[in-house]
DNA sequence: TCTATTGTTTATAGGATTTATAAGGAATTG
DNA sequence: CAATTCCTTATAAATCCTATAAACAATAGA
């Protein structure tokens, strides 16, 4: 059970901003791509829903680039995995009323359990929390 | 973010196999899979694993079927999780080597905790649980 | 205004996975 | 031996994932 790329994808490169675009900076695509390893087009294709979602912001032409649009505390890795995985919902027989067994089903409440569970795990998870624990190793480390 | 309908039905499957064969007699695969509204062979495809993961034993032949190869309490719904969607690891960084940021990457600790969380959570919900939930219910309650 | 730079959009495509269905084979019971 | 049941293998449509390519639009600076 893993997570798709994009979603994986998208924490390094919220990290590489909230560290390299601190001052507002716009970090360029190119940059990002070469550090991160991926392609500029596939990169771009991670962007687009990032700045959908307002996670980031975005410059055009020269100077341009890529910055976070909010603060650190504010992003959780919650957003990013129902960004890109959809909402986590393990079974869905609650909300699309699919499933013609849900009334005498009684494992719905187990999956909406899990789900619950992840969930909020997830939503503890800040950007910020991230950057700090970075922060407090050694100064060479570099994302 | 959803399971695939295999670990869903297995979790159904399990539920009934515990509620109908508790003498240890076999419920056929028909009755199970009209029960569960899935198709035949797909219900075979189903048990397949669940027999290789021995959570279930089978009996051919006249009066064959399938039921529960362990008590319910030893099968958790981690196990369900895992066989049919992999061991449950949002990102294979650490295990596989593909990686090769990994040294410089301080996302791996990230999905790795938010995996174990998921991990330890699923470890505690018995099928056993779910089965003393249902039977505290009002009695007519069929699954 | 021109040009270089950068993000934006759209098209395309191989591959993997999911969700099934079908058909014939093997074991068991009576 | 015949009916029943599980077992195995093949097949396939649909969807999603991962990624690349190419043309387009906006911006900054000369």
């Amino acid at each position: 059970m893993r997570l798709s790329t994009k979603s994986r994808y998208s924490l390094r490169i919220l990290v590489q901003l909230a560290l390299e675009a601190k001052e507002g900076a716009a970090v360029k695509g190119r940059v990002i791509a070469k550090k991160q390893e991926i392609s500029e087009p596939y990169l771009e294709q991670i962007m687009i829903p990032l700045k959908s979602a307002e996670l980031v912001r975005t410059i055009r032409g020269c100077h341009g680039g890529y910055s976070l649009n909010k603060t650190p505390d504010e992003i959780t890795i919650l957003d990013i995995i129902e960004l890109f995985e959809g909402k986590i919902e393990f079974a869905e027989c609650v909300s699309d009323g699919k499933c013609s067994l849900l009334d005498s089903c009684p494992t719905s409440d187990v999956w909406a359990h899990l789900s619950n569970t992840l969930r909020l795990e997830a939503s503890k998870i800040s950007l910020e929390s991230i950057i700090e624990k970075i922060e407090g190793q050694t100064q060479e480390y570099v994302i």
